[in-house]
DNA sequence: TTGTAAGCGTTATCAC
DNA sequence: GTGATAACGCTTACAA
């Protein structure tokens, strides 16, 4: 099973080793004759270049080491989607290693990814601190998606919490709905950020924010969603820190007995293809995914091909995807 | 930018370059003093060791090369995590491609791994045919997981799709239900294997088999459903592929003005956690998932630690989470 | 216990 | 156009 090498492929076709590297990375100074009987010779042979040899002779490995948080969350695997886009368009390769929501994890994965010598780093939703982060950009160009601005020394790629925030606000707002709770994020690095963009945009508004904390799963909205039910203090409009959490908010709200959208909103975050589920039809604020993917790969190239030394922070804009799970409140703010 | 190599750590702890190699690789055979003193060295530069050279010496890799078929599948998702967690213990890395649902860029994944010299491929839900399975075979040990069954030549790791649907079937004819129609995966390799399996555990029943063609996404739903409702042929239970298309059931059932399970009781495939969800709250048949990904590491280390050649055929037993979309039949077997 | 040196499969720099 | 030959960073006999 031992695979054929360069040379096994010369001496096949009768040239030297050179030469057949030559063909490989298709040069222009070789004769067609010679060519035709090396590119033979390799089929017949079922050659394939190893990658550790190359990488190791040319001192580039023209490939991106990408981190997810987490494999399950759909919003990752859109930018995902949209950096193997990008990357693909500039002849690199992407490796991707799963953090599995564990810092631990993920430090390994940092330092997988620079043994195998990728050329940048792209940390998607990252659970690492910023003293670790500082560290892996100091040995290769790093850039963190999606995790809060405020990460100095790394290029940031966000969509901007305090605008998306405001969108769901001013949506219910526009109904007519004036009691309004954000349910946070709990622990999530984006829950201070997407809390306090509400509180914002509701004394814009001229309301009082009540934010109660949860989590960012499913299972995180229970608790949140009976305490308010017990202590009835029930808004007409509920803010839900991601889709996951809005999915729980709308099993609870049904279990008590309350109807969506008619006693209660619901607005959801990330837009996923569960608030996309027409059972679901959660109305949630969305971020470009895709799109921050590409620009990920567009800042590490700025920093590996045009040496671009100034740290970028771009910071997109969300939209509001408008769906069944918001309508006017049925009466002037009070619960039935 | 240049990272420090084995050289430079050698020169400042003041040894040879093997006797940094030893001590990278923790060796029993060398003295305490030169322990520390290379490991202060290496830490003092920030050295890590570079994977290529490593491979290319060393003449293995100790990686499995996975490809999933699609990323945003969380069914997938599953696998990976049962596959990273059997790998790592057994000391091997992973590497993940993304299939994209795209043949030929499957097949260009393929042919990456390969020349990342990755000692086995995992192949999760693959799109190749038996043709290009075999040949990569032929290259590295490879298993397919979730694929169906009949591959000649490679490896397997499946969850008996005659087993889940009686499984769903059983449980429907349980509950007193004579009509059942089953929406069938349209192109998905495991769509006939199901098909059959309905087929075979309805006649088991002494009942007549309907199949009615559909797909693997929420989309495929519509068209199904609106055929059986405009020729007033809607049964009273429906087993769909998978829990996707079991969600646009659910939807269009509901926009169709009926209830679910009162009207029509739905069962879905997978038991992903959009089945879990307790809005959705779908009976579905469950594959083992992560233990499907831990054997299919262990049919590889078999390959190639125990050189086994004769083939492996794992076939796994399905089980059957029961939920809220199903219930009795309202009426004896008519539509109302 | 430690060092020397050959070799892994490429690419790249020269001559020819 | 083509072919030697020296890297690339590491491991691994074999010597010392």
């Amino acid at each position: 099973m031992s695979r054929p090498t360069m040379d096994t492929v010369a001496e096949r076709a009768g040239v030297s080793r050179a030469l057949v590297s030559l063909v490989m990375n298709d040069s222009p100074k070789v004769s067609d004759a010679k060519r035709t009987a090396v590119l033979q010779a390799a089929a017949a042979l079922g050659y394939l270049p190893n990658l550790h040899a190359r990488s190791l002779a040319q001192q580039r490995t023209k490939t991106f080491g990408i981190i997810i948080n987490d494999i399950h969350n759909p919003f990752f695997a859109e930018v995902v989607s949209g950096i193997e886009a990008a990357a693909d368009e500039h002849g690199f390769s992407v490796l991707i290693l799963n953090g599995g929501r564990d810092p631990g994890r993920e430090r390994r994965a940092v330092e997988t990814h620079l043994q195998f010598q990728v050329e940048a780093l792209i940390l998607v939703g990252t659970r690492l601190d910023d003293d670790e982060l500082e560290q892996a950009s100091r040995v290769a160009p790093t850039v963190i998606v999606a995790s809060g601005p405020d990460h100095p020394g790394v290029d940031t790629i966000t969509a901007n919490d305090t605008i998306g925030a405001a969108l769901a606000v001013d949506h219910l707002v526009a109904l007519g709905h004036t009691d309004i709770v954000h349910l946070d994020g709990g622990d999530n690095i984006s829950s201070r950020p997407r809390a306090a963009g509400f509180a914002r945009a509701m004394r814009a508004a001229g309301l009082e924010p009540r934010v109660v904390r949860a989590g960012d799963g499913e299972a995180d909205a229970e608790a949140a969603v009976v305490q308010l039910v017990e202590e009835e203090a029930v808004p007409t409009a509920i803010f839900a820190f991601n889709d996951l959490l809005a999915a729980g908010v709308l099993d609870v709200l049904e279990s008590a007995g309350l109807r969506v959208p008619d006693d209660v909103s619901v607005v959801g975050y990330d837009n996923t293809f569960i608030a996309q589920l027409n059972h679901m039809s959660l109305t949630a604020v969305d971020q470009p995914r895709r799109k921050m993917g590409e620009l990920a790969v567009q800042t590490m190239l700025e920093r590996i091909e045009d040496n671009r030394t100034k740290p970028t922070n771009l910071d997109l804009a969300p939209t509001l995807a408008v769906r069944g799970s918001t309508g006017p409140p049925r009466h002037d703010g009070t619960t039935r």
